[in-house]
RNA sequence: GCCCCCGUAGCUCAGGGGAUAGAGCACCGGCCUCCGGAGCCGGGUGCGCAGGUUCGAAUCCUGCCGGGGGCACCA
C-alpha cells in the first residue's frame, strides 16, 4: 500500500458514506503543488449520481477526510477539487517504511507471471545499427521492470537466422567459390545487400536463393556447415555490442531453433483443417468476423516449399507456450511489423496453439529519423552501426571525464570505465526517456549532450548523494531514520520519493519505460534543490542532519534503482 | 485504394478525462566565506483544422488537412 493509494481508500470510504461508489475517492498527487499536496477529482464525477451539486459533495468529503488523524488539511477549490495535505508526522511514518523498504515501497498486486520478452531481433549477416538500438535498449529495461516486481522474465533476442536471406546468401556464396570457413563479417556485409538487390530481377538466382533455403531447412549438410559459419561470425559482433550495452540475455535462440517443429506444425495444422492452399504457397487465413479491413492470409509455406517468418514466429509461440510455460510474451519490434503480429497472433490461435491464458502483445516503438525526417543514416547515405554509436558517446563522455578537475587524479582504468557508463546512461536515457510509440529525430548532439535532461546529470546527482555518505561516514556519523520535514525542499523531496511505486507501476502496465526515466529526473530535480538549500554536513542540529542523512540515502538507492531499471549504471564517483 | 501511427513553445520531446498544458536545448539575467557548478533560481500570448461526447477534452468519437508506415511467398 502506497500513501496515495491509502489516501485513496480514505476518500473512497467518505463517498461511500455519502452512498456514493468509493471509486471516486481515487486521490492523485496534486497538478497544482502550490496549492496542496494531493488532490480528489471524485466529486465532480459523482454529482449526477448523488444528485447534488459537486461542491456540496466535495465539501461532506472534505469535512468526513479531515476528521482522518493523518490529513492535516482539505479545502475544496475551483468546481469541486478537493485538496487534501497529509501531516508531516504521516509522511515521515510512510517515508520510513519506504526508505527501509527492499522495494522501496512497491508490492505486486496480482500472480507471478511468466514473461517472455522478444527483443533486439539481430540478423545473420549484418552488424547490428541505430535502428536495433530501440528494440534492444526497451526490451532491456521492460526485462528489468517485471523482474522488479518480481516476474519470472525470460529474454530471448530471437535471431534471425532461418529465413530466404540465409539461402540468398548461401547460394552467392556457392557460386563465388568463397571458403565458408573463411568468412568474415563484412563479407556477409558485402554480399548481403547484393544478393537482395540482385535476387529482385535475377528470377534464376531468385529461384536458386529459395531452393538453397528448402535445402538448409531440410538439413542438407553443405548448406548447414556454411549456415554455421555465417551464424557465429554475426554472434561475434552482436555479442560485443550486448555486453557494450550491459544487455543480457537468458536465452540464446534464433528461428533455427524451431527448425524441427515446423515440418510437424504444418501437418498438425493442415490435418485440423486451419492451413488451406493459396497460390501454391501454404496458408493460415486469419480474417475475422468484427474486421473493418481486409487481412492477407499468414503464409506458412511458400511455393517453393521453404518456410516463412511467419511459420518461424507461429512455431517460436508454440515452443514458448509448451516448452517455456509462457503467461506473457512482449514482442519488442518496431512498429512496421504491426500486421505480421496480428496474423501471427491470431494464426496461433485459430491453430489451438494458445488460449485465452497466454497473452501475446506486440510492444511496437517508433522510427528513429534524421533531420530529414527519414530513417537515419549517415551523411554519406550509410547506416551508422550500433557498435559505432556506443563508440561515438563513450568518446565523447571520456573527453568530459578528460576536462573534468575533479577526474584529473583517477587512474586511468577508471576514467576508462567512467566514460563507458557515461556513455551508456547518455545513450539510453536519451532513447528511453521518449515514449515508445514516437518516431524520433536522432540527433548524436543529443545523446552526447550530459547536461540537462541526461543520464548523465541523473548519474552526478546521485554520485554527489554518494559522496556526502562518504564524507559521512569518515567523519563518523550515521543515518538515523528520516524524520519530519523542517523546510519545504525537505518535503517536497519525501514526497516525490513516496511515488516511486506508483510510476514502476505504471511503466510496467503501460510496458513504458519512459515514465520511470521521466520521474527519475523528477526525483534527481526535488534532490538538486534540496541539496542546494540544505547543508547536510555542516548541519549543527545531529538529529536533523541524522534524518538528512537518511534522507539522503533513501534518495540515492531510489535513483540507482530507477536508473538500474533503465539498464543504467550508477559509477562511485565522475 | 484499404489499414495503422503521428501532428503540443524557435528546436527536440513529455503530458493518467480535471484547475493556470510542462521539461530539455537555445537565448537573456542572477546564485560559490558552505557537502562536487555535469548544479540551483528567474525570464514563455504553443495542443494542425472543424464538429461531437462530457460538469470538464491536448487526451475519447467523427470528418478534413499535413507527415510517416504497412498491405502474401523478404525479415
Amino acid at each position: 500500500m502506497t500513501l496515495q493509494a491509502h489516501l485513496s481508500m480514505l476518500a473512497g470510504e467518505a463517498f461511500a458514506e455519502l452512498g456514493l461508489e468509493p471509486g471516486f475517492g481515487e486521490v492523485l498527487p496534486s497538478q497544482r503543488p502550490e496549492l496542496s499536496q494531493f488532490q480528489c477529482n471524485g466529486a465532480m464525477a459523482a454529482a449526477k449520481q448523488a444528485g447534488k451539486p459537486p461542491r456540496e459533495v466535495a465539501d461532506a468529503v472534505a469535512s468526513a477526510l479531515v476528521q482522518n488523524a493523518e490529513i492535516a488539511r482539505t479545502e475544496v477549490a475551483g468546481p469541486g477539487f478537493i485538496n487534501i495535505d497529509v501531516t508531516d508526522e504521516t509522511l515521515a511514518v510512510w517515508a520510513q517504511r519506504s526508505a527501509n523498504d527492499d522495494h522501496l515501497g512497491f508490492t505486486r498486486d496480482g500472480p507471478v507471471l511468466r514473461v517472455l520478452i522478444d527483443y533486439a531481433g539481430p540478423n545473420v549477416a549484418k552488424a547490428m545499427h541505430v535502428g536495433h538500438i530501440r528494440a534492444t535498449i526497451i526490451g532491456d529495461a521492460l526485462a528489468r521492470l517485471f523482474s522488479f516486481a518480481g516476474h519470472e522474465v525470460i529474454r530471448d533476442p530471437h535471431f534471425g537466422d532461418w529465413g530466404f536471406q540465409m539461402g540468398l546468401l548461401i547460394a552467392t556464396v556457392e557460386e563465388q567459390g568463397i571458403d565458408p570457413t573463411t568468412i568474415t563479417l563484412d563479407d556477409l556485409q558485402r554480399i548481403y545487400p547484393e544478393a537482395t538487390e540482385r535476387a529482385r530481377d535475377d528470377e534464376d538466382f531468385a529461384e536458386r536463393a529459395r531452393v538453397t533455403t528448402v535445402a538448409l531447412q531440410q538439413g542438407d549438410e553443405a548448406a548447414l556447415a556454411t549456415w554455421r559459419t555465417m551464424k557465429s561470425v554475426s554472434e561475434e559482433s552482436q555479442r560485443k555490442d550486448f555486453a557494450a550495452l550491459g544487455v543480457e540475455f537468458d536465452l540464446w535462440y534464433g528461428e533455427s531453433d524451431i527448425a524441427d517443429r515446423l515440418n510437424p506444425l504444418v501437418d498438425r495444422i493442415v490435418s485440423a483443417g486451419v492451413a488451406e492452399e493459396s497460390d501454391g504457397a501454404l496458408v493460415v487465413r486469419v480474417d475475422e468476423p468484427d474486421d473493418n479491413r481486409d487481412w492477407p492470409p499468414l503464409i506458412l509455406q511458400s511455393r517453393a516449399g521453404g518456410f516463412l517468418y511467419s511459420a518461424f514466429d507461429v512455431a517460436t509461440v508454440e515452443m514458448r507456450v509448451d516448452e517455456l510455460g509462457v503467461d506473457l510474451v512482449l514482442y519488442v519490434v518496431d512498429r512496421r511489423q504491426a500486421d505480421h503480429f496480428t496474423q501471427v497472433f491470431r494464426a496461433a490461435r485459430r491453430a489451438g496453439i494458445t488460449d485465452e491464458s497466454v497473452t501475446l502483445e506486440h510492444i511496437w516503438f517508433g522510427t528513429m529519423n534524421g533531420v530529414d525526417g527519414k530513417p537515419f543514416k549517415t551523411r554519406e547515405g550509410g547506416v551508422v552501426t550500433l557498435g559505432d554509436l556506443i563508440e561515438m558517446v563513450q568518446r565523447a563522455a571520456r573527453a568530459r571525464i578528460d576536462e573534468a578537475q575533479i577526474a584529473e587524479d583517477y587512474p586511468e582504468e577508471e576514467r576508462a570505465l567512467i566514460a563507458r557508463q557515461v556513455g551508456v546512461a547518455a545513450l539510453k536515457f536519451g532513447d528511453l526517456v521518449n515514449n515508445r510509440s514516437s518516431d524520433y529525430v536522432f540527433d548524436i548532439d543529443r545523446f552526447s549532450s550530459f547536461e540537462g535532461k541526461t543520464g548523465p546529470y541523473l548519474q552526478y546527482a546521485a554520485v554527489r548523494i554518494k559522496s556526502i555518505l562518504r564524507r559521512a561516514a569518515v567523519d563518523g556519523l550515521s543515518a538515523g531514520q528520516v524524520r519530519q520535514p523542517t523546510v519545504p525542499v525537505e518535503r517536497d523531496l519525501m514526497l516525490e520519493l513516496l511515488r516511486f511505486p506508483e510510476l514502476v507501476q505504471r511503466s510496467i502496465d503501460l510496458r513504458a519505460p519512459n515514465h520511470v526515466a521521466e520521474y527519475a529526473y523528477l526525483v534527481a530535480g526535488a534532490w538538486n534543490r534540496f541539496y542546494d538549500t540544505c547543508h547536510i554536513l555542516s548541519e549543527p542540529d545531529p538529529t536533523r542532519q541524522a534524518s538528512w542523512l537518511a534522507l539522503a540515502r533513501w534518495t540515492e538507492t531510489t535513483l540507482e534503482t530507477l536508473l538500474r531499471l533503465l539498464g543504467i549504471e550508477v559509477p562511485d564517483r565522475m
